[in-house]
DNA sequence: TTCTTGTTCAACCGCAAGGTTGAACAACGA
DNA sequence: TCGTTGTTCAACCTTGCGGTTGAACAAGAA
C-alpha cells in the first residue's frame, strides 16, 4: 500500500458505507457481523471495508472468542483537520489582506479581482 | 456524477497531486499552465484533475482572455471539519463517560474494555 | 471429535480513475 | 486573415476498487 497516510484516510472516508461504519462505531466497538446488519452486501465486502479503515489507522481490531471487535481510532481524525485548517487559514489570511487593498483605493471598487501577487508554486511536496 | 458531496470532497483530496494544487491555490488564484508546471504530468491531466475539483466545489474558474484562473473555495472544507467534529465528539464523549464508569469502580481496573453499551446499529443514511 | 459461529482469503468481474496522445476550440497579437 | 497561446474534448490503456462466490481458518459448544 503505497499511498501516503493523508491519501488513506482521505480515501477511506470518501466511501458513503465506510463513513456509516464509522458513524457507527461513534457510540461503541461492534463485530463484523453487527456492521455488516445495516447494510445490503455480503460479509466479505464489510470484512474488506474494514481492512481499508484499518489501513488508514481510523480503526483498529482486537480478539474476544471468535469475535473481532472494531474500535474507532478518532486520533486519526486530527490529520486531515490539521491539513485542511492550515489551508484554509491560507485563504482566508489571503482574503483579508485582498480586502485590506481594495478597501485603501475607493475607486475601481470590483469586489473580488482574481489574485494578489500570485507567488510561483512551490513543487509538490513528496 | 451520482456520488453525494461529502465523498466527493474526500474522494478528491484523496490525490496528492489535486491536495498539491489545493496548496497552491491557496496562495492565490492560477491558471492550469502555471498549477501544471511543478508537476510531471501532462495539462490534459491537470485539467482533469482540476474538474475534479470544481466538481466537489473545491474551486472555481472564471474566463480572463484565452486563461481560466482557477480560485479556491475554501467553504467546502466546512462540510467535511464538520462531519469529523461530529463522529469525534461523540467518541470522545464516549470515553468520557467509560472512564467516569471505571473510576466510580476501583477494582478490576481493565484500561480500556471493548466497548459500552453498544445500541442497535442505526441503519445506513442514504 | 464433530458441529457451529464468526471472520478472512482467493479468484474473479465490471467499472471508474488517472494517465496518455491527438485533435479541436477560444481568444488574443501581428 | 493567419498564426499563437491556453485550455478542453475524445479515444484509448492500465490499474485499482467495490462487489460477488466459494473455500479455508479460528475458537467455542455438543
Amino acid at each position: 500500500m503505497p499511498a501516503d497516510p493523508l491519501s488513506r484516510v482521505f480515501s477511506a472516508l470518501a466511501d458513503p458505507t465506510r463513513r456509516d461504519m464509522v458513524a457507527r462505531l461513534a457510540t461503541g466497538d461492534a463485530t463484523v457481523s453487527e456492521l455488516a446488519a445495516p447494510f445490503d452486501v455480503s460479509l466479505q465486502a464489510v470484512s474488506k471495508h474494514l481492512k481499508v479503515l484499518e489501513d488508514a489507522g481510523l480503526v483498529s481490531r482486537s480478539r474476544e472468542a471468535q469475535r473481532r471487535p472494531v474500535h474507532l481510532e478518532a486520533e486519526v481524525f486530527d490529520l486531515m483537520t490539521k491539513w485542511i485548517e492550515r489551508y484554509r487559514r491560507q485563504a482566508e489570511e489571503r482574503y483579508r489582506r485582498l480586502d485590506d487593498v481594495l478597501r485603501s483605493m475607493p475607486d475601481r471598487a470590483a469586489p473580488h479581482p482574481p489574485a494578489d501577487d500570485p507567488p510561483p508554486p512551490e513543487g509538490p511536496q513528496p
